[in-house]
DNA sequence: GCCCAACCTTAACGTAACGTCAAAGTTTTT
DNA sequence: AAAAACTTTGACGTTACGTTAAGGTTGGGC
């Protein structure tokens, strides 16, 4: 009989049962997320099933991308006696919040892929182009905005950028 | 009259008309991506036209969010003794590279959005609670994947997550 | 009671791309 | 020449762990 055998598991298990690492949930107790019920003898963490619920919360949490910070402060409204309407009207501000924010780097990538796309159309262009490196730096080439030669590639882009400013 | 006039500029002139800072600057340099065209007398950086170009080269890849590593091999590819034809190809590669990459982060997103947008749906329904937290752990909410309590709010999830796992 | 494999412990360095001091030297302006 | 503005190197801080390292603990078999 261990002394760890009521219901209760050491880190491996916990970790696992999760669908983490140790070390994970090693760095969340330092971080002060979660803490084990109690030790061994010999100095083990000791879990109970209730400390892996609040794993999976976190690691819940986790995916949606709020960082450690945020996720203390989010699961930490539970200790606070509130009714759970209250505590429900909380967090879903946090989640309104992530929800904005999520819809934000959609439009990020969006904005990105439009870039590279266009990018990649305008260099396709120099696709049978046969100049060197040293020809390709000829003054016409080097007046920037103006692409005037055509024979050499110049790729470039003002501050209201379409494609990249890249140099061929 | 400075060492450094013959259009040349120091590393602050550089980085704002490139829209970055000096830090960054001094940072590819340790990285190998950018160096001065020399040092005045009392050790300032000097830089020429030609390697502000390259600076916006760089802050155009990175825009793109390449890694530095992988911005390096790319910027390098110009010094190799290629036609632009073949640099076009080369530089295609990388390019469509990354574009998959970020229509994955595009997908990625949008499932985080799915889970949240859903989660949000979920916990509305509890906001009229009015139990605390004692209450809350009654017997039958702590069955897991069974919210058969309905006056008490239990989000779960299992490995198929719909919604987040989160207990209120 | 002993042994061994499998597990656990703490400690500490490494990561990416800079931000942010600090203390001291240089350049430019007044 | 003094002051303001700029630059230098150096070094620690950031996030969320991964990855050794060196050494204890557990659990099961004999």
């Amino acid at each position: 009989m261990s002394k760890c055998d009521d219901g209760l598991m050491h880190i491996g298990k916990l970790a696992k049962e999760a669908g983490t690492t140790t070390r994970t949930v090693r760095y969340y107790e330092e971080m002060g997320l979660i803490y084990p019920e109690c030790r061994s003898s010999g100095g083990f963490r000791c879990y109970s099933h209730e400390q892996l619920t609040r794993l999976r919360m976190i690691l819940s949490l986790k995916e949606m991308e709020f960082d450690l910070e945020h996720i203390k402060v989010i699961i930490d409204k539970r200790e606070q006696n509130k009714t759970a309407g209250e505590l429900a009207h909380d967090i879903l501000e946090d989640l309104n919040e992530r929800l904005k924010e999520v819809e934000e780097q959609i439009e990020h990538y969006k904005h990105i892929r439009k870039t590279l796309t266009q990018t990649i159309a305008s260099i396709c262009a120099c696709l049978p182009c046969d100049l060197r490196v040293e020809e390709r730096l000829c003054p016409a080439c080097q007046t920037f905005n103006q692409p005037t030669c055509q024979s050499v590639p110049f790729f470039h882009s003002t501050s209201t950028a379409e494609t990249l400013e890249l140099k061929l």
